[in-house]
DNA sequence: ACAGGTATTTTGACAGTGTCAAGATTGCTT
DNA sequence: AAGCAATCTTGACACTGTCAAAATACCTGT
């Protein structure tokens, strides 16, 4: 029985430190925008020294998308759950995939931003960011495949082309609200 | 005949620094990235000194915001152009809107985050930058309108609902290219 | 033409930022 | 118990936005 108790010890987080940070990152953004998400003030709230976050990512780009992939498993999840009952229409799936994948970018719009936004696409993304990234896309291109398949779709119905468009409308809506150009329009 | 001649005068940038000033940061944020714009550099590059652009914008954040607006003016002027030739279709017309539309953000991706990004909106966005961003989505449903006008459209076809929609497309789709998510993907 | 005032630009200063470098502390392994 | 690697801390630096106060150039009324 190794004495691997160091979860209990207050002083040096060892293993946790990552995860708080991570937490503590994410809340840091909602209450202050991502902008205004600091190292420092990071650091603090996580009780540990300004230079400890660096340990364990190389820079605050990287822990900014280390925050993104997490929410890529976030919203992945979410996902999962509302596939759980089989037995409705691929219809209804579709309106649950919709329903709630708008509902996740209007309640974390800093997540959102950071998901599909410029500041981690435009600087070297990493392999895991845009594997999860399409991953989430694909997730949604095998509903309207799926939907075609039913046959309910016209036979010139290209389901990819479809598929990059509608959700294009998706995103774009999501967008809109995260970027709090929406102000006043009812869902 | 007044002597208003401090145009040609090199010294004491007089009105034309706020100009000045603009042109320096579009170019400046196609450089280095909207984030990547610092007030210094930018008086420095116009040949004065740090505080001097204080006088002309209250804050860097003033100072996007107007970026953000003369790019809308540019885009609009942009549109105008595409309607020059009153005689094509409405369908003509509209496909020039898009591809106009779509051409400016890929071109400039920085000013279309500027004047639909959460920089400017979440930040008590001015009335006048309200005012053009809505001018710009007005004039694209009084196409979508025309479009109805015309009769070819389905009875139930809310102009309005497919203008918002449709839009939320466009932008979807421009916003992807500018944050960098497309990267391989032809037009 | 000149005096005075206003608009404009400059210089000095400060708190805050990300991050490099080097030292200190802890826990695991032998 | 010793040593070693992982982890954390402290010191330092260049850079940022912006406040305060001084300096400069222009404009207007007389």
């Amino acid at each position: 029985m190794k004495k691997t108790m160091n979860k209990s010890n207050k002083k040096y987080h060892h293993q946790d430190l990552r995860n708080t940070l991570l937490e503590n990152a994410e809340q840091l953004m909602s209450e202050r925008g991502i902008a205004g998400l600091t190292l420092r003030e990071l650091a603090e709230r996580s009780n540990v020294s300004r230079q400890a976050p660096y340990h364990h990512f190389a820079s605050k780009h990287a822990l900014l998308c280390a925050v993104a992939e997490r929410s890529f498993d976030d919203l992945n999840k979410l996902l999962d759950q509302t596939g759980i009952n089989d037995a409705t229409s691929i219809q209804e799936r579709l309106k649950d995939y919709v329903v709630a994948y708008v509902r996740y970018a209007a309640e974390n719009p800093e997540k959102y931003e950071l998901m599909f936004g410029a500041v981690t696409w435009r600087n070297e993304p990493s392999t895991e960011l845009t594997e999860k990234g399409h991953a989430t896309f694909r997730r949604y291109t095998n509903i309207i495949a799926q939907l075609k398949e039913q046959g309910d779709m016209p036979d010139d119905f290209d389901a990819t082309r479809m598929s990059q468009i509608t959700w294009a409308t998706l995103h774009g809506l999501c967008r809109l609200k995260t970027d709090g150009v929406f102000v006043s329009l009812e869902a």
